[in-house]
DNA sequence: TCCGCTATGTACGACGCCGTACAGACGATA
DNA sequence: TATCGTCTGTACGGCGTCGTACATAGCGGA
């Protein structure tokens, strides 16, 4: 990434400066690690989380072994978003994709703060609707697009997040990522290293070239983009 | 359907008797009829809808001829769910995919409605979460479900929502709703209708065996179910 | 340095769905 | 009653992914 700017979590970044300084007080930086699971589905949201440079992924179950990722939160959003909406409980897993910084808050005080801040809650409610239309066009590219664009588009979805052209990664991990067999994800990682738009060697991913995954990825990478930027959440 | 009741909608009922009864004088009741577009892509929210005894299906679309079906809205729900969270444009096209009773009420006088009427605006939080639990979980059916079990789901959640085992349904419309080709929809379709699960002809489909669809269909027709049952949405 | 574990690479038959093509069946209309 | 358009049924080769199996390679600890 050339264009590493200051970073910070963007919907924090939207609300007024006094709005801001009055939360900021009562965030907490913490520092996630790979493979963390802030929840499982079912469990109480106890603390919400804004990313500031980590990702955090939202994975689906059909069964034991199988999984989708429904969503990715980096710091154009937050991680607790049912509590945006009244609910208590998280619906999915939250699993950390990529370590690095957030903001955490206990969802009581958070509560209270969100209940009398309303351009926070403008920014969050904005927020929840363009994950929501991520998740829409995500289940789309699932049904209809092949291993190989999925693939690319993740990665560049996942590089814009974690602000970097390296992150760990396995193809196991992105098996349960995408939907797919471990050996699945391998055939298609192959065929992206073959025409150098990556590099990989035991869980290290590097992106190598970005215009060229771009053209490897399906045109749901522009879309979910587009949906991120009219909520004003873009870079 | 045996346990035919009262048609209401369920978000209007849930609220108390005061707030409804302001609500519902400015709600007009109209008829939607099958086929009928109420948003396309991008378009402006000018009207909300509160489906009675009519069901709406929530399309994404990734080319000119490949829709998906991402949501389902009948008499637990709304439609124009961005409004809730302050978004002026719908993202998906919404379908009427069965013909009945909804209400009805322009955007601008729901804003205002919407901004004083708490117990409202917590109902239709709660049902927005349940709409983005029941995507999130389509989207995983999508990805490792075969047609035959969807279609069974589908055929089942239909009938819930325009409580009657009867309705309008060609295979080229089912194909839209579950990403399939026509003929995809045809073989699905044959294989229930030779267990005596369904009969069809012509555009017209009829419910024969419900236990049986409900055996012949996949899991996520229970995890839905219960995401609205905990949102207080269920029949 | 060797061992063992994990990550990655490859192969192969099976299966589900695709794209395409075409035939028959039903219902509306004349 | 004849015609026509739409809806439904079937067939077939192709492709992508699955499930399974096994081989190789890199890294960390003994």
């Amino acid at each position: 990434m050339t264009d590493r700017q200051p970073a910070t979590n963007r919907v924090l970044a939207s609300i007024p400066t006094t709005d801001y300084r009055r939360l900021r007080a009562q965030l907490e930086p913490v520092n996630l690690t790979f493979g963390q699971i802030l929840y499982e589905p079912g469990e109480a949201i106890r603390l919400v989380y804004f990313p500031v440079d980590c990702l955090i992924s939202l994975l689906t179950a059909v069964d034991k072994r199988r999984t989708l990722e429904v969503g990715m939160v980096g710091n154009e959003g937050m991680v607790g978003m049912p509590f945006i909406l009244g609910i208590g409980v998280s619906g999915v897993r939250a699993l950390v994709q990529g370590g690095g910084e957030a903001l955490r808050m206990a969802s009581a005080p958070f509560r209270v703060e969100f209940d009398r801040n309303r351009p926070l809650q403008q920014a969050l409610f904005r927020y929840t609707y363009a994950l929501m239309a991520q998740i829409s066009q995500t289940a789309a590219c699932n049904r209809f697009h092949e291993a190989e664009a999925r693939l690319a588009r993740w990665l560049l979805m996942t590089r814009e997040r974690v602000r970097s052209d390296n992150f760990p990664l396995t193809h196991e991990f992105l098996a349960h990522m995408l939907g797919l067999r471990r050996e699945g994800v391998t055939e298609a990682a192959v065929a992206l290293k073959r025409r150098k738009l990556i590099s990989y060697s035991r869980g290290k991913m590097r992106i190598l070239d970005v215009r060229g995954l771009k053209a490897s990825s399906c045109s749901c990478y522009q879309i979910v983009n587009k949906v991120y930027e009219r909520a004003e959440l873009a870079a």
